[in-house]
DNA sequence: AATGAATGAGCATTCATTCAT
DNA sequence: TATGAATGAATGCTCATTCAT
């Protein structure tokens, strides 16, 4: 991974403006500066401003449903699977506050600006729950009558939004684990298929 | 409350036309011709073009904690309060598309953009949520274990998710209804305290 | 005529810019300044620099126009009309060189640059040639076989380079009077109908 | 004179570029791709943009003086010999478009924006038609009162005007032949001397 | 000689805000 | 109170030119 590597380092540079001003208040030459590169030398790159920012949703959001991934293939268990998802989720952007900052507000704008962008790799990074909550119902484990197509939604707005609200305060009422552990088992049980026993 | 009231007519008119544009996209004199006033009127008002922003929010989602809290009076089970109000959220969001995306995406600008605001009123519209999980823990209805701190974060993160999908895509797969039940079970049961019998 | 005229300030400040750096050389802020008014305030008068350009032509050909027209009512005889066309015509770039130049160089180019600008005003102007040429051949003055069409264009070029040539160098070999009766003289001649004595 | 002659390749591309775009719309990297050469190389036989402008007048028009001067070569006659220059001149507009737009725009714009450049073989290109009427003085058929230095630019600007409006619109209403003699009939007229049966 | 990636100065246009009326 | 003309700071993007290879 060469350190010339203009793309590469436009990409974090606007990660990390996009993150600190917002995309709209971010300007090229913040963006170039921070990658320590020219103002024009973005444009050899980028077609314009939106597209370094899908460019970095699609790059840094990319990187997550690998990362994600490569650690859900060593598991078979959904039930520890969607903790795995949940733990990776939240200490990443615990990690990395500036993908957390673009992913939940620039996102957003992204999506309403941009009508052609679709959004893929987000919507693949979204769908691994839902393939993970299958999963679980194929196997008994998780009610028959849950719609994944909606559970994933709640899923991730409630991580979503607990993330969010780490980036704003600096003070953490809660550890990291304890929160996964409070979410994730509210789902767990809230899609627990009933035992016999029971 | 006469419609000559130019400060509700500007709120009005803002809501509409930053729901359409976003924020920064929006144009003061957008909100004046909306608002049949004239541009410098709407500085007689407000301060400056995030005050209108948070005035937006202030007032709208006042509405909704008026709103919501008035139905919550007449019920004291916590199961059904909290149906209630994922009910009440989603068929506002759903009826008022400008107050949802107002809500989704310039919420969150807002937060990033204005350090000194407090969003007091969106804090008193997510707390009546923990409120509800509260009171069903004092019953004994949700597990003592459950933080309403995390626990309102993630009900509300999975609600504003929803919502936030509906206001993109045009076809609904899922009845209002069934979300509803869908994402209120899954919380209801996650939180529900074990019962002797089982 | 007030002096306070923004529209009519600025169509004059923009040519004496154009006609001192060109089109393209012009910025929008040197217009501006020699109009003594804000960069904003231009883009109240006009869509944008094209627009100026156009305008510029229409009020100033217009104004010849009309000062040609003018000083022709007055006068019914062919061949004193062309003379009075030319005299005016070659008397004015040289009083006006910004408008010399803006209608020998510019005028090409916008010709060019705005295909759907018709020069409606210049076409007006020139057609005054073809007029006096058409009553001239009506009278029998002027040979059958001249068309107008083409001649007007001949006359028109002859006066429009020889200003060009005025407004590039600064001695002038011959006086405007001598010059004025050399090419009058030349397409009268030219023009002229072959009478019975001869 | 091989292909491979880089200068003269780029001397053709930013003709054809130039006339297409105009001076100021062409853009380096467009004159690079139609010479299939790097932007770069163009730097090693210009020294900028203006430069390649006026090589592109010197050496088209250079191409002009010789190729007419050759034909004139071969008459003698000054009525006869105006007649080939207009001929020449109007149908090589017709043929080279691209030659003609660059004469009528750019030639304009370069006079003025290169003080220093003298448009030498310009001069040249129409000194060619006072040298003619000269001739025609001495041999008595052309009034001895015509300047020719101002004949010249008439002359010349009569030309110029018609193929001007060739290159403007795609309707000719008139025919090339038909439209020289038009104008070469003034100009004979209008410059013959008295005869003495007259 | 040739390349083309990199540079960075330059500019048209927008729009929040002001203020004379 | 209300207006809306005027302001002018701010910025995305272009492109002539350079220079390391």
């Amino acid at each position: 991974m060469k350190t010339t590597d203009k793309h590469t380092k436009i990409i974090q540079a606007a990660t990390k403006v996009f993150a600190k001003k917002g995309f709209f208040n971010a300007r090229i030459s913040d963006i170039a500066k921070e990658a320590k590169v020219a103002d024009g030398t973005i444009y050899l790159y980028f077609n314009n401003k939106f597209d370094i920012l899908i460019s970095v949703f699609e790059e840094e959001i990319g990187g997550l449903v690998e990362q994600v991934s490569k650690l859900l293939a060593e598991e078979t268990e959904p039930r520890k699977m969607l903790k795995i998802y949940a733990t990776m989720h939240l200490s990443m952007m615990k990690k990395n506050k500036n993908l957390a900052e673009v992913i939940q507000i620039e996102l957003r704008q992204s999506t309403k600006l941009i009508k052609e962008y679709r959004n893929n790799k987000f919507s693949e990074y979204i769908n691994i729950i839902s393939t993970i909550i299958k999963l679980g119902q194929s196997q008994g484990i998780f009610r028959e009558d849950i719609k994944p197509g909606i559970a994933k939604r709640a899923f991730f707005g409630a991580l979503d939004e607990i993330s969010r609200v780490w980036t704003l305060s600096l003070k953490n009422t809660y550890t990291v684990d304890e929160t996964i552990t409070q979410v994730v088992d509210i789902f767990l049980f809230g899609m627990l298929a009933p035992t016999k026993k029971r």
